[in-house]
Formats: structure tokens, C-alpha cells, sequence
DNA sequence: GCATATTTGTCCGTATGTATA
DNA sequence: CTATACATACGGACAAATATG
């Protein structure tokens, strides 16, 4: 019987197809539930990671020689991730990571103007809850100190990620967790990221202080002012 | 000493020979993409349906049988669904269809009050997709003249599907089908739901004369004592 | 356009661990 | 506790679709 967490095999792709050769250590992960459960959590960390980029093909036979599993176990873990729009599958031709087009952007920016939007308006607020928005905005401060724009990027998200919680329902945290995933492939699959978020922390601030302030409308307004702002910061820049 | 869910399905998982029938009618039908997909599709649908019911444990080798496709094809479709939260599986013990407790009616309501009414207060009106709203009303007022209660069941999942599609969002839309077919199951699972829905029909026909006139803060109001109404109602009867 | 190699989709057999009777 | 059924995982096989030279 295979264990799953032993045997650190530092595997080595070096084949044509580089854009899998990050899957090498993954192995030294701690087991999970089952062994197609741990193939697709490796998978999608390196999707959401960014080692494996937007429209990168993923040849089961390369998974299952890097992973050290067999075909089956890898077709099951892919028709997860396919489920979770992570992976988009081209009937025999393979499987790929997603790449979002600009009709995506729009709509995931619609999504979140109707999530985020309707949350920060109605949701019934709970002070430990807030005070994670807080730490959210103080997390992307010291990102912003620390000069650090990948931590920048994170605590942006971990900012939406709060306002949303504030409604304290998994259901939407899971869509938001998404949407969130979706926004990442979009940031790796472009170049001037860099300085993306910064202008974007000033907002995060002045929209906790008006919630904190129990200004629930103006928040919202500054969400959507926010959101807008960002999509047409972003689409400006994307290709295609 | 755990007992499994029932089995008793349409699909016929108990008797080896009788599911012919049915499965003939359904395998003529030729598979539209992949054997894969075909078989998601097809348990998606027993499940949506009510035809498998909440808590039934579906055996891998009495689908293949059942289904004449391979162990390896099954297992993939159900990785899929349950993704898609359709189905839950417990490890080593097997699949079954999701069993939506007291807790997650609570929280499905949580999201679609966020969502819905989102919708409703903020998204651009279309004035195609607010007919595709008045349809609906006037569904559910057929299916009430008619007596049919599953007509008017789905009607009612028609007029709040319809709702959220004024958005314009692809990724809103799956996410209220997911909800939805969640309340399925709810409603498939519990006893007096022939007149549940019937309390609700004026509460649409208001609703959409609220957005028909304008007035996007009323019908948000509106939206939200419909939903808050039905919650209490559907917990006030629901076992567990 | 054709022949060939590669990859996917699907099936089968088998071994082993786990849960239940 | 033992026995049985079943889920999990592996590896091999082959046709069909696709990519490649």
C-alpha cells in the first residue's frame, strides 16, 4: 500500500514541456484524505501560486511520472479541478490552466460588485469579524512598508476575502474564494502587476472606517467606487 | 451499526435486471461531449430531480452496471459533482446525495439574501430580462390554476433564477443554480412541501411590479422579507 | 495530403486497506 | 473476531482523436 506522505522525491521534469517542473517537493506534503485529494490541493497551489501559468498544458503522463501516481488518480483529480474552473479541459487534446479572458474579468468584477456590494450594505455585522478587515488593511500597510508586492497583492485579497466573511456565510466565503483564485490567474497571465494594488490601499482603509463608523451605505458606495476603479485599472492593461 | 441511506432510485440500483429499461432509453441517447460528462449529467439530474434522494448511497459498481460504463468513468463523474456539492463523499464508505441540514438551509438563505438582493438593488436593469421575470410570475400563476405544486416548485426556482439572471452574470447565475438545486434537495427531503411555495406567488408578482416601476429599494425590501419569511417557514418543518 | 507518433478516453484485472455485518 | 463487501489505487491495454513530420 502507498503512503502518502513519506518519500520526498524531488522529481525532475526536464522534459520539453517546462511548465510543470515546479511540481518538484511538492511531495514532502503532509497526507491527505486520500491520495486524488492531495494530487488536485498540489494542483490547484501551484495553479493559484502562479507556478503554473495561465494557459499551461498539463500531460497526465508528465503529472503521474512527477507525482509518482497513477493515470486514474491524476484523471480524477483534474475532473475536480475542471468542476472548480480552475483547469478548463479541450476534449482530446488535454487539460489546461484556465486563462481568463477580458469577458471574464467584466463578469467576475459583475459578480463581486453584486457580492461584495451586498454584504458590506446588509450583512449583520460582527465586531471580531471587522476586526479582520482591520487587520486585513494593516497587513496590506506593511506589505506596502516591507516593499513587498506579491505580500501587496495578497493582503488586497485577504481584504475582500474579510468583507465578505462579514456576512459569516461559508456558501459565499467558497464563491468569493473563487472569484478570488479567478483574479489571480488573471494577475499572472499579465506583466505590469507590479504596482497594481498600491493605489488601492487608501480605499481599503477608508472603507473599514466606514464601517467601523456603522456608515453602512457610504461603505457600500466606496465598494462599488472601488470595484469599478479596478476593473478599468486592470482591463486597460490586459491583452487580447 | 451506521445504516446507509436508501438506495431506491429510478436508476434502479437494487435490482440487477430492472434498471434495463430505463437505461436503455437513456444510454440510445448518443454521449454529447464524453462518457464522463454524460454520466455527470445524468446523475446531476436524478439528484435535481428528487429521483435519488438526500442521503441515498450511490455504489460505484451499481452505476457501472447500471449505466454499462466503467468503474474508472463513474468515479470521475462523481469527483466532479461532488465538487459541485451535489454529491458528499465519506472516505472508504462511499458516495451519497448531499443531506442539507438545518445549518446549511440557514446559510443558503444568508447567500441568497446576499446575492438576490444585490441583484435587485443595484444591477442595470434590462428591460428583456425583467420580462423573463414577469414569465415567470405568470408560470407560477398557470401552475397554481393548473394544481400542479412540482410546476409551481419550479416556477418559483424560475422567478428567482430570474432575478439574479439581471445581473448579466455567467458566474452569478451558476452560483444561484447551485443554491438552488441545494433547496432541491431541501424540498426533496422533507414531507409537506405540495402547498409550500403557494404563499409565495403574490410576493413575486410584487416584487416584479417593484422593479417594473422603479422602485429598486422596495423590491430589495421586498426581497428580503420573502426570503427571511420562507427561511422561518421551511425551518419550522424541517426534521433534524 | 499522408503516414506516424503522441495523447486522451475508456475499459479491465488486481491488490489492499477500511468499514460494516 | 472473522468474514464480506466496497472504496481506493495501481498498471496494462486499446481505439480514437489529435498533433507532428
Amino acid at each position: 500500500m502507498k503512503r502518502y506522505g513519506d518519500a520526498v522525491t524531488a522529481l525532475d521534469l526536464s522534459g520539453p514541456d517546462a511548465a510543470v517542473d515546479s511540481l518538484a517537493a511538492v511531495r514532502s506534503q503532509a497526507p491527505r484524505t486520500s491520495l486524488t485529494e492531495w494530487v488536485a490541493d498540489a494542483l490547484r497551489e501551484e495553479v493559484v501560486e502562479g507556478r503554473l501559468r495561465p494557459g499551461s498544458r498539463l500531460p497526465e503522463q508528465r503529472i503521474c511520472t512527477a507525482l509518482k501516481v497513477s493515470r486514474n488518480t491524476v484523471r480524477e483529480a483534474m475532473s475536480q479541478l475542471v468542476a472548480e474552473r480552475v483547469l478548463v479541459r479541450e476534449p482530446h487534446r488535454g487539460v489546461f490552466v484556465a486563462r481568463p479572458d477580458r469577458a471574464a474579468i467584466r463578469d467576475v468584477y459583475r459578480a463581486r460588485r453584486v457580492i461584495e456590494v451586498g454584504v458590506v450594505r446588509d450583512a449583520e455585522l460582527d465586531s471580531e469579524r471587522l476586526e479582520a478587515v482591520r487587520a486585513a488593511v494593516e497587513e496590506g500597510q506593511g506589505a506596502l512598508a516591507g516593499g513587498e508586492w506579491d505580500d501587496l497583492a495578497s493582503a488586497n485579497q485577504h481584504f475582500h476575502r474579510a468583507l465578505v466573511a462579514l456576512a459569516g456565510s461559508p456558501r459565499l466565503d467558497q464563491q468569493m474564494a473563487l472569484l478570488l483564485a479567478e483574479m489571480r490567474l488573471v494577475f499572472h497571465g499579465m506583466s505590469g502587476v507590479r504596482g497594481f494594488h498600491e493605489p488601492y490601499l487608501a480605499g481599503n482603509a477608508r472603507i473599514h472606517e466606514l464601517l467601523e463608523s456603522g456608515n453602512r451605505a457610504a461603505a457600500a458606495d466606496a465598494v462599488v467606487e472601488y470595484l469599478r476603479e479596478a476593473e478599468e485599472h486592470l482591463l486597460a492593461g490586459y491583452p487580447e
